[in-house]
RNA sequence: GGCUGGGUGGCAGAGUGGCUAUGCAGCGGCCUGCAAAGCCGUGGACGUCGGUUCGAUUCCGGCCCCAGCCUCCA
């Protein structure tokens, strides 16, 4: 059984799904206001891996991530830009659109936009009120008033008192408390806005996901996630709107992955130390930069470094090397490994404890190239594949993504590679041992590899 | 100050009350013209102080240190 570590009660737990056989999931996606950086990533590619892997256990998966198209950076930046706010976010869910399918991620079953969900946002907003869970302030902003929802901090486990000692919110006469926060927001001149009841305005932030996640999934469904910066106060309020509106439990399992650090230092916008993923997708094959996420375990900081994008790119390099010159994978792979896999995987996703797994095939899959026996080579073939599918890689030719795109990067084309080795195969059957040191010398400045076998000389980049 | 997670071998990174994580790097061997790749073998670890236990890196407690949240942030 499938084992998730449930953020709300800060242990793990066997799932259940509120449906048998259906997992509905909820994660928070992107502002669209700036291209995605490196922490973005790891949240598609993370929550991409429990979709694949929870319908390879035969759940049936719906999975919602949702765009928020509406906000005040976004209006910010539209200003700046002179733009109209719509054709700067069409431009950066492009964008995103792009990042992810580079990173091989899935799209999501469900993608809802915030400026798509405005009916919904409003009869929420409307019910809080009626409920009398939420007010209008004197400025015309709407506001969810926190003391009438009891279970109030439960997910970050801080009573309101203590939160209202540590807070840091501004002073707002137009709230009853300092941690009441926004539904509705009052358009000023020239801003977005959109009709409501209270007049023209926009949702607050917290609002749109509650609506638009109870709008896709239901008033109670069995996942929600995202990044652990959205715990507090993000989910918080997620909860505290959701349920006070349906009268229903909200979510069964809240998953929060770690951040992305650089120098043991949170990655973020607001201090500017990130790289985008198209930068990175520069530099780094798209399944390396994907290996590297799924090497940490999704809970922990991932500390983004040269060197440890280095270290995925060694690690595909022994994959693909073991699956080159392999046999076709065969119909079933091998149960042990199998298993095994599976084992890590259950336990709350634990894809490096998985990684291990597929690299013990791998050195069995060794084994039997070199002793020949290609039945149980197939075998451990159709294990690397198919398990390493579930985790969105090693889905490529093995021979591509060795050579990667070293005829670019090392500034020697593929035709002048194959020369010199013609040349270097020459001195060789010369036993021109010199000359042949020197082509291979040569080739190595240009990060190429040469490797003699049996079968003739090939090389790789490296 | 409150709350969350952490501190594992040269690096990255899992895990376990007593038995090899894994990858990269190192060392020895096989293979090779020499290499590379691969295979075989090998050294090296669990912040600190106590406690529980026959035995703790693993459980409990104190302490130290790191990151994060408490304000927009994946």
């Amino acid at each position: 059984m499938v084992q998730i570590y449930n953020s709300l009660t800060g242990q793990k737990e066997y799932f259940t799904p509120v449906e048998p056989g259906k997992a509905r999931m909820y994660v928070c996606g992107m502002t669209v206001y700036d291209y995605c950086h490196v922490g973005h990533a790891r949240v598609m590619v993370v929550f991409d891996v429990v979709a694949r892997y929870l319908r390879w256990r035969g759940y049936d998966v719906t999975y919602v991530r949702n765009i928020t198209d509406i906000d005040d950076k976004i209006i910010k930046r539209a200003a700046d830009n002179a733009e109209p706010a719509s054709q700067l976010t069409e431009r950066y869910i492009d964008a995103m659109h792009e990042d992810a399918t580079a990173l091989g991620v899935l799209p999501p079953d469900v993608e809802p936009r915030a400026t798509e969900s405005m009916a919904e946002i409003v009869t929420m907003v409307r019910t809080l009120l009626d409920n009398g869970y939420a007010y209008q302030g004197a400025n015309g902003d709407v506001y969810y008033d926190v003391s009438r929802f009891a279970p109030y901090g439960a997910l970050s486990r801080e009573s309101l008192d203590d939160q209202r000692v540590g807070a840091r919110v501004e002073v707002d006469e137009n709230k009853h408390d300092p941690l009441d926060f926004v539904l509705w927001k009052a358009a000023k001149p020239g801003e977005p806005s959109w009709e409501s009841p209270w007049g023209p305005g926009r949702p607050g932030w917290h609002i749109e996901c509650s609506a638009m996640s109870t709008r896709c999934l239901g008033n109670h469904f069995d996942i929600h996630g995202g990044g652990i910066d959205l715990k507090f106060p993000h989910h918080e309020n997620e909860i505290a709107q959701s349920e006070a509106a349906t009268g229903h439990k909200f979510v069964n399992v809240w998953m929060h992955n770690g951040f992305v650090q650089i120098d043991e230092e949170k990655m973020s916008k607001s201090l500017g130390n990130f790289f985008t993923v198209r930068e990175v997708l520069g530099q780094y094959s798209p399944e390396v930069v994907r290996y590297f996420i799924l090497a940490s375990h999704y809970r922990s900081p991932l500390n983004y470094s040269t060197e440890n994008l280095e270290q995925a790119g060694a690690a595909l390099d022994r994959f693909y090397t073991a699956l080159r010159d392999a046999p076709a994978a065969a119909a079933d792979g091998d149960e042990t490994f199998c298993q095994r896999f599976q084992a890590a995987m259950d336990d709350d996703f634990n894809t490096p404890e998985a990684l291990s797994v597929l690299f013990d095939a791998v050195r069995e899959l060794n084994r039997a190239k070199t002793s020949g026996d290609a039945q149980r080579a197939a075998g451990l073939v159709a294990s690397l594949r198919t398990l390493g599918g579930t985790l969105g890689i090693l889905q490529g030719d093995p021979e591509q993504f060795l050579k990667g795109t070293a005829q670019t990067q090392s500034g020697i084309s593929e035709v002048d590679i194959e020369g010199l080795i013609a040349e270097r195969d020459e001195a060789r059957r010369n036993k021109d041992w010199a000359e042949s040191d020197r082509i291979r010398d040569e080739l190595q400045a240009h990060g190429i590899t040469l490797e003699d076998g049996t079968g003739g000389t090939r090389w790789r980049k490296g």
